[in-house]
RNA sequence: GGCUGCGUAGCUCAGCUGGUUAGAGCACAGCAUUCAUAAUGCUGAAGUCGUUGGUUCGAGUCCAACCGCAGCUACCA
């Protein structure tokens, strides 16, 4: 039995959890899941990252301290993700008594062992706030192409990277004030020390080979000394032996991880802290993360824990990051949503499911397409998985008393179901999920297949086939439970309703190669429901209010509003209708020949439904003449033609009053 | 700018160390079916595998350049 200890990153304590914090955090629970349900020895901690001169600032703002804001937080986050089914045995906080015993304990051994210095460091000073200023709250003009309104650390325009003290006519973001230059002595860790060690350990399969050649780069190109102090006022733990010299952010970070642990420890009986961390452990170690992250777990943090004489991680699970319908996340678009408003009108395990199609063992980038996760979880797990338990259970029921057969009805199938527990354990294992879940789903394509073929409607009254339609059933249900058991890492509340249905104990891994026989099932109770689009744009529409309301308060950024240039980029056009015709093998679509008065162009209408073609011919509508062509089945769109209403027989298009030609522009 | 990764049917993706007519699911069209949460089955249509050049008897698969997208570029959490 493994052994194990599972983490994912600290969520920041300065805002909601929100669908890239909980990518993260189903990702890393359905591991965990897996890796109990294998009857490993496997613990999940995590935390909020508390400190930071953002906390500082914003307890400042909302009138509190920087404790009561965090604990506050903290317990809504772990409240978020735990509705997300999300299993962590302790979630933390790294302003915590353990971790600053940790911090400065590693600290005192790295600097004890020569493996700190320090020097003097030149930053810009808010002399009205009273602080030192980090990169982001600064801004001037950049030093090599001049362009105003940039960071301090690079140029949006030109891409340049600088440090904040060459911008000219600096400005401090927090008071508006001209910073000066001012020196301090900082404290550094001398990561150059650790290069032989990283460059053998970061080409283990500890991380993935893509993060290898990444890291690869700073490797080779020097490794630079890490600044692992700050200056007060910082919201932190001091270095020992200063005064007002604060830990930097990131260096206690992922000693919470340790400390989470640690608290865990001393409350639960028979498990020691030295067992998982002391230099020599045999139990594992594992942290998932976001790509932005990975020079801080896999350089800074593993050189750390060599330092002060810990075992290094087992393996950094890296992902990439969640876009929505193919873009960033976004407040204005309403695609920044946070866990609170997506509980409110949809299943978490609709998510689960969907990030776990998405699952690979890569660091590329994650789409969630919201027509995509209502199609995927409806057809695949509705209408194929589980459908397979409702259009059985009823003739187990109706004819043998809800007891299955005694035998398995057909071996092949049956051999196929249970033998992709093998593959499947080592796809989890590694992380590819996605593939796992096709695998799980072409089982269920087959058994539909197989029940399809055996027409048990047909023979259940016919007294010859009764054993045939009894062992086809039962089949059927023995494959729909070795299919929960599969998926029960990410459906876990799915598989209890199941567990319930089938009148059976905790499913366990192995119970996918031992079917059930001559068992009494309880009826058939729908186990899992279908995602209704209309749910998904409430939660998009609740979303933007939000933005909205935040806008009110803060009108910094991210206005959901258009400004009059951003709108005079559409270029919208009266044109008339030349021909109108249907398209073969569409039937929500009509072609559309265009006259702009210039130009001519085809745009295919989705207002079929709605319209004959015959009465649009001749008559004048408005049409978004810039939209980027786009490529449809049955040819190429040039266009949009402006509608109201809801969509199919309710649309509604727009036309000019008289007197307007093909051609005008719309303003 | 440098670096990392990605670019295969309308959409999401498989295609391992290069080898016969490029695969699956969703969506779409037709047919069948009615046990099932309008679920299921069968059939079909759909791709110059980002572009160009190269290596090879043979390349989606290897190499180069270019184009596009995403991310990183160390005191932003």
């Amino acid at each position: 039995m493994r052994r194990i200890l599972v983490t994912s990153a600290l969520p920041n304590a300065n805002g909601a959890i929100h669908l890239g914090h909980l990518f993260e955090h189903i990702l890393t629970d359905i591991w965990v899941r897996f890796q109990r349900m294998m009857g490993n020895e496997c613990y999940y901690v995590c935390a909020d990252d508390a400190h930071g001169t953002a906390t500082m600032l914003a307890a400042e703002r909302l009138g509190t301290t920087p404790e009561a804001m965090i604990e506050s937080l903290r317990e809504e986050h772990a409240d978020d993700l735990c509705r997300f089914h999300v299993e962590h045995d302790n979630y933390y906080s790294t302003h915590s008594p353990e971790n600053e015993q940790f911090t400065r304990a590693i600290y005192e051994r790295l600097a004890a062992d020569g493996r700190t210095f320090t020097a003097d460091v030149e930053q810009l000073y808010d002399p009205e706030r009273e602080l030192f200023l980090a990169d982001r709250f600064v801004k001037g003009n950049c030093p090599r192409c001049g362009h105003d309104d940039q960071y301090g650390d690079n140029c949006q325009e030109c891409g340049a990277t600088y440090d904040a003290t060459e911008l000219g006519n600096p400005r401090s973001l927090l008071s508006d004030a001209t910073p000066e230059l001012r020196s301090s002595d900082h404290y550094f860790f001398d990561l150059a020390q650790f290069t032989d060690f990283l460059k053998d350990w970061t080409a283990t399969d500890a991380v993935q080979p893509e993060v290898t050649n990444k890291l690869a780069e700073w490797l080779t190109g020097g490794l630079k000394a890490w600044d692992i102090s700050r200056d007060g006022p910082y919201f932190g733990f001091t270095i020992p032996g200063t005064k007002e010299k604060y830990f930097y952010v990131w260096m206690d970070a992922p000693v919470g991880y340790m400390a989470s642990f640690k608290n865990l420890c001393d409350r639960t009986e028979g498990l020691d802290f030295e067992d998982f961390w002391r230099a020599d452990s045999d139990a594992e170690v594992h942290h998932f993360i976001g790509k932005d992250i990975i020079n801080f777990h896999c350089l800074f943090w593993p050189a750390v824990l060599r330092g002060a004489d810990y075992r290094t991680p087992t393996k950094v699970h890296t992902h990439g990051f969640i876009t929505v319908d193919g873009v960033q996340m976004s407040k204005s678009r309403g695609t920044f949503i946070n866990a609170g408003t997506y509980l409110e009108h949809l299943d978490p395990e609709h998510l689960r499911y969907y990030f776990a199609t998405k699952l690979a063992a890569n660091t590329d980038d994650v789409d969630i397409q919201l027509d995509d996760f209502v199609q995927r979880v409806n057809s695949d797990l509705v209408g194929k998985v589980v459908n397979i338990a409702s259009r059985c259970a009823g003739f187990i029921h109706r004819g043998f008393d809800g007891v299955l057969a005694a035998s398995v009805h057909d071996e092949q199938l049956w051999a196929a179901v249970t033998d992709a527990r093998r593959e499947l354990a080592e796809l989890y294992e590694r992380g590819d999920v996605g593939r796992a879940v096709r695998q799980i789903t072409g089982l269920a394509d087959r058994t539909n297949q197989y029940i399809a073929a055996h027409e048990p409607w047909k023979h259940v009254n016919d007294p010859e086939r009764r054993d045939e339609v009894q062992g086809v059933c039962s089949l059927g249900i023995n494959v729909f439970r070795a299919l929960a058991v599969y998926l029960k890492p990410i459906l876990p509340a799915m598989a209890a309703n199941a567990e319930a249905f089938l009148n059976i104990e905790s499913l366990a891994w192995e119970d996918a190669g031992r079917p059930l026989v001559g068992h009494e099932i309880n009826r058939f109770k729908p186990l899992f429901t279908r995602i209704d689009r209309k749910d998904v744009d409430k939660v998009i529409a609740a979303t933007v209010a939000q933005a909205e309301t935040e806008n009110e308060d803060e009108s910094d950024e991210g206005s959901a509003q258009v400004s009059i240039d951003e709108f005079g980029k559409i270029d919208l056009r009266v044109a008339k209708v030349l021909a109108a015709n249907f398209v073969d093998g569409a039937d929500k679509l009509i072609e559309l020949r265009l006259d702009l008065g210039d130009s001519q162009r085809t745009v295919f209408a989705g207002v079929r439904e709605a319209y004959d073609p015959s009465t649009l011919v001749e008559r004048h509508v408005v049409v978004v003449a810039n939209l980027a062509p786009r490529k449809m089945r049955f040819g190429t769109s040039e266009g949009m033609v402006l509608a109201a209403g809801p969509g199919g027989e309710d649309i509604f298009l727009l036309s000019p009053d008289a007197g307007a030609k093909p051609g005008m522009r719309v303003t």
